[in-house]
DNA sequence: CATATATTGGAAAGCGCTTTCCAAATTTCA
DNA sequence: TGAAATTTGGAAAGCGCTTTCCAATATATG
């Protein structure tokens, strides 16, 4: 339906493979008034290159695929962004899958499918953006491994099981660990953590870093509850925390101000640490006088918020960019390892009063 | 360097045609001995098919491409995840380009090239959910013609002037004028407006409601101030609202406590809106107490902001799944409508002390 | 049992490009 | 000026599929 390069070629009075060396960046460049011509009739005709012919013929497909859990949370977002400026400074177009998303193929998980997608649209590289799971579903390690064999480039944020695909760790246990630090040298000692879902690698070892961090101090966590990954399964776990028998809040609520500092929430990322936030002031405690709190990410939402959150910054965008340079610059430097930072606002650790 | 489907069909000792009906859904099923054997070759080599090949001997991609601003700006995320679901709902990929992001080819705006790029692709469909310009490019209008001309589908969130083109009108004039209405039963009577870029027809439109409600009570804004459609634009016109000589807050902040409402500024969108309660903040204001805030959109971040946000609710998600179903559905019902509704919170209008 | 009617598998012609050879034309150099 | 080296345009063979015909069976009908 579209005008084709043959039309082009005819237009202009040359043969295909002229036609196509002048308008599709060929090695051989043909003479100025013929490549002047061509290029003038494929204005005139309006042709755009079939990009799906040329990967056919190329066996490229300048496609990049970017696998996320959810493309609302502003996480995966703002890694995407990243993720979006390197594909396009190397020319590519990025193909998004969001594995919490329904309606998918019925026999197989959420992120099977979508990389069977990319697979089957033989895009350049992959990017996992979403989490592993703990039980890694051996059908995308297999897909994987043989997309990789066949010259495909994986990338996975965090570590990943699959032989030659490249990975970026995050600081997920070392800043959860240090962000632990940061808030026991400021004297707290009275913790609780909201895990996130525990099947989730990320979720885990931030877990793992509180924890190991409270244990070097000979601290034990006062609860550990699990939840979903967003700011419900914050506020959810946040109630349900508070209702436990012991916790030193609601009944002293207010008798902490100037004295030891009372429970310190500690959740697996932000958006959770917000939900938390939200469920505390349900129950009209206040942030930071009854009850401190601490995320994980610094998500750009936080600029806005009041009270600021303390939390571990992670660079999310020059995590997208790094992880599209390493899944599409074949020669480039080895990937410089991330790093974060602890960064104290009110909800917790900050100068108090 | 894939499994392809002749190597597929030799091990089931089969021909191309009968291994192609097989594994890709044609009209013709063979018998089901041989479609088991097929089947069994295909898993056992691992194939999976080329899909551009299939989309180059189909004419049909299976891919639909989402033009965005910004995908880490909520406003944009939540539409995506949207689009999103649709799509996989339909067995559709989606392409993101986002218009923000520079690096591009140097000749030609970032919406442009996204649609060309797309184009080329030979995407089903396109969705345009970024703004549509005041100036737009007609490079673009016209790339856009002919690729409906070819069979192409384009939906555009608000109005656009591309024949052919579906349009999913948005309530941004309404919906801005019904908050301002609402703001002005409250009581409000001193306004500003931070405008967002004039440029972009969401911002205009808004702001254009937001006037004419304020007109039709005989209310004039105390002023318009332009800024960029995020977060930052929004703190820094605020301070310069601030600025403005013979604005009702600062000197007199804390006097309105009880009394007449003070200043109540209406932003373009609630990233602008979430960016002027920062700055206020930084001036010591309070709000509502000092000035008062609304935004646009219902953005699902605002779940967990204090105080809340007074906004007009706009269904992102659904918009998002509507736009996709009216760019994947070639004989769907006619796109419902979109409304929204005014939300009162703490911010602006709620019920005061 | 012969003939008409469905079924079913396969050969081959594309889909719109890229790229390898070739041959013709041009330039270079002795 | 003639032979060798270089440049340049074109013919044609794919890239990995789908799908239209066709021929060959299997099934139904008189």
């Amino acid at each position: 339906m579209s005008v084709k390069l043959t039309e082009v070629a005819r237009q202009a009075g040359v043969s295909l493979a002229t036609a196509s060396r002048v308008l599709n960046g060929s090695a051989r460049t043909p003479a100025p008034a013929i490549a002047d011509r061509v290029r003038a009739a494929a204005e005139e005709l309006g042709y755009v290159a079939n990009a799906q012919a040329q990967a056919l013929a190329r066996s490229t497909t300048g496609l990049v695929g970017l696998v996320v859990h959810d493309i609302a949370d502003p996480y995966f977002s703002t890694i995407a962004h990243g993720v979006q400026e390197t594909a396009l400074q190397h020319r590519r177009q990025v193909l998004l899958a969001g594995t919490d998303i329904a309606g998918g193929e019925p026999e197989g998980s959420a992120e099977l499918s979508a990389v069977n997608a990319f697979i089957s649209y033989r895009t350049d590289a992959i990017i996992l953006a979403a989490s592993r799971l703990q039980d890694e579903d051996p059908r995308v390690s297999s897909a994987l491994g043989r997309y990789i064999k066949n010259g495909g480039r994986v990338v996975a944020l965090g570590s990943t099981g699959i032989p030659g695909a490249l990975s970026l760790p995050l600081p997920n246990r070392e800043g959860a660990a240090a962000l632990a630090a940061a808030l026991l040298d400021r004297g707290h000692t009275r913790f609780a953590i909201l895990a996130g879902p525990p099947e989730r690698n990320t979720a885990r070892y931030r877990v793992e870093g509180f924890t190991a961090a409270l244990a070097a101090a000979g601290i034990e966590p006062m609860a550990v509850v699990p939840g979903a990954f967003n700011s419900r399964g914050g506020y959810d776990a946040t109630l349900e925390c508070l209702d436990l028998p012991g916790m030193p809040v609601a009944a002293e609520a207010g008798k902490n101000d100037g004295g030891a500092p009372g429970l310190c929430i500690l959740a697996a990322n932000d958006v959770m640490a917000l939900g938390a936030m939200t469920a505390l002031r349900s129950r009209g405690l206040r942030i930071p006088e009854d009850v401190q709190v601490a995320g994980f990410d610094d998500i750009p939402t936080l600029r806005d918020h009041s009270p600021g959150l303390t939390t571990y910054r992670l660079p999310l965008e020059d995590i997208g960019r790094i992880a599209a340079g390493l899944a599409l610059d074949p020669n480039g430097a080895p990937a410089p390892g991330i790093t974060g930072e602890v960064v104290l606002r009110e909800s917790a650790g900050a100068a108090r009063g």
